[in-house]
Parts: C-alpha cells; structure tokens; sequence
DNA sequence: ATGAATGCAAACTATTTGCATATAA
DNA sequence: TTATATGCAAATAGTTTGCATTCAT
C-alpha cells in the first residue's frame, strides 16, 4: 500500500554493472567488517537494483515472493543498514505519520544539519538555496507549498571521534 | 525514545503572541471547514507551542499528563492534520526505517519534488543548490554525508483541479 | 437538538528481537 | 569448526479505527 507514481526525470542507468559493482563493494564492505556475503544478502541486493526505483523493505520480500525464491523480512531489515552504510542505498524522507512535527507558525522557514553519530539537530537558513528553490519550483510547473532540506553528517565533535576511531589499529 | 539533542541556532520567539495568533487562525481554519474548537484541540495547540521544538505525537500526550491534564492519544493523531492543514505544524524528514529506501549506487545525486495531491515524484537535479550545501555544510564544520531535499506542492495536473475545486461555490 | 469530537480498546502496520538451526569462511 | 546469519514467531512501537458517549454550536 501507499504505493507512489514514479516519474522519473533522469535517465535511470541499467544497473547491469553497477550491479557487479555494487557487489563488490558490498562484498568488501562485508569482510572489513568481518561480516559474511551470503545468499540472502546476495539475493536482497540483486532485488534492490532490480527494484530501480523507490521502495520499502517490504516490497524486496514481495519481489523475491513473485519469482519463487525468498528471504525472510527480518533479514531484510537486518541487510538494509549494511546497505546504507556501505553507500549503496539511501533513505529518502518519508510522508508518515511518524517523522518528527515542528511549530512553525510566525516562525521563519529553516532547514537541518543532521549529525548521524549524536543525533544533533542545527537550524539553518540559505537564503541563495530558498530561492533557487523556487526556481526549481518553477521550472517544472510546481506550486511549492513547502520544502524540506536535511543535510546528514559528522558534527564537528564526532568527527573528532570517528578520526580516533580509525587511527585504532 | 529517540530523543534528540535540539541545537536551535534561530532564535525562537517566545510564541506568546504566536500562541494567540495561532489560536484564531486554528479557530477560523476549523470553523470554515464546519469543524469545531473544542477543549481536546485547545490543549493540543497549547502543548504544540509549550514545546517549542521537535516533537513527537506522543510528547504531547506525556507532557499534559504531567501537568495533569489529559487528552488521548487517539486525538493528538486526528489533530496533527488539521494543524498541518493549517499551516501552524509543519512534519519533518524522519529517520525512521519506514522511509521509502532508494538505490544510489553509480547514480548522480538527485532531489525530489512531490506532488501532495496526487503522490507524483519527480526527480530533478540542481548544481547550484548542491554546491550551496556543501558551504552550509563547511560554514558549521559539517562534514557531509549525504542531503534530502524534498519540495512539496502542487503539480501542473494537480493546480488545475485544485483551482476548480475552489470555484465551486 | 444534533452533527462532530472524544476516549477507549481493539486492530493494524511496520519494525525489532530471541532463539534454535543453518551456513560461510 | 565456529562465529555469523537465517527464519520463524513473538514482542514492541506507532498509528488508525469502531463505537458508545460527550460536547460545541
């Protein structure tokens, strides 16, 4: 359910090899980490570049349903986060109830640095990223009734830690 | 749970003037709808603006029962669209797991603008705003991990019905 | 008076977890 | 061989809904 109308304005590549890519790259991800390639990992990733498009978690196991084959949705869950570490899938934000609500009436519009180690929230505006906003708005036929910008990263703190962190040997 | 350090770098008015704004333009969204402003809804707004900040459905509920009133949390959720609707709220980009997911790997970053009516996602791609969040990014000693911008309206298909939907009489 | 809103509890949906079993290295 | 991963089912969390009752107009 919720399913969404995809347009998609650039050209999709076909995946054929960034697929072989990607699984390399998961692949080593998996080992430097000590963690293991295996089928149901190899059979989520395939799914996800078969998928194209945007999806949930739920859809990966449908898919593999809809072919005969199958991982269970608890090992979809559990791949995911390898999946976006290793740089291969991203979250894109969503319409549900459950994101975070924020006053906003006599406030001016401001937009977020995310630090994804200690979860801090910075407010910022742009006044040049506003407008151009609009413009992008404009350009494809939009009435913008708002807009939302998240920047995810290391503060300045926790980039200190995770440099720490790999200096270990 | 999931609590979050809130780092507010915009001063935040204090929202006694905004809180009674807010209160006749709540008022007059519901009255103009055939909907009521009752006692349930009341303390919700009061509670919206107490908490000044990011918050969760469930935070109002907590934070009036312990002043010792009570609202359930049955309506906090039928109230939060109506403050959407009228434009006192605002929902932010979540980090829940429920996002949709989306691959990346081997594509160019890209944006989204939906459509609030009929779901539509188009996705676009603008250099300068890119190149205006790595500023951002650098000016509060971010390092950038990744950025969701997302812009929601209307699209062209959808203005069209929307402008005949209000000259109904 | 009466249509709309509330609270409650049950239902749903999405996600996480414990544990016995299977599997990659 | 053995630590990691899996599937299952149960648990949890967030959200929605039906319904009898209460409330705003």
């Amino acid at each position: 359910m919720n399913k969404q109308n995809i347009v998609a304005i650039d050209n999709h590549s076909q995946y054929g090899g960034d697929m072989i890519r990607a699984e390399k790259i998961f692949k080593d991800f998996l080992v430097t980490r000590g963690l293991r390639y295996t089928q149901a990992r190899r059979k989520i990733l395939k799914e996800v570049f078969s998928l194209q498009n945007h999806f949930e978690a739920d859809d990966i196991v449908q898919k593999l349903r809809s072919k005969g084959e199958k991982v269970s949705i608890a090992s979809v869950y559990r791949t995911i986060p390898l999946l976006i570490d290793a740089g291969i899938i991203i979250k894109n934000p969503c319409e549900h109830m459950n994101a975070r609500l924020e006053p906003v009436f006599g406030q001016q519009h401001h937009d977020h640095l995310i630090c994804v180690k200690c979860k801090k929230i910075i407010e910022f505006r742009d006044n040049k990223i506003e407008q151009r906003q609009k413009k992008v708005a404009q350009q494809h036929g939009f009435e913008m009734e708002e807009h939302r910008l998240v920047i995810r990263g290391y503060c300045g703190d926790c980039q200190q830690l995770n440099e720490n962190k790999s200096e270990q040997p």
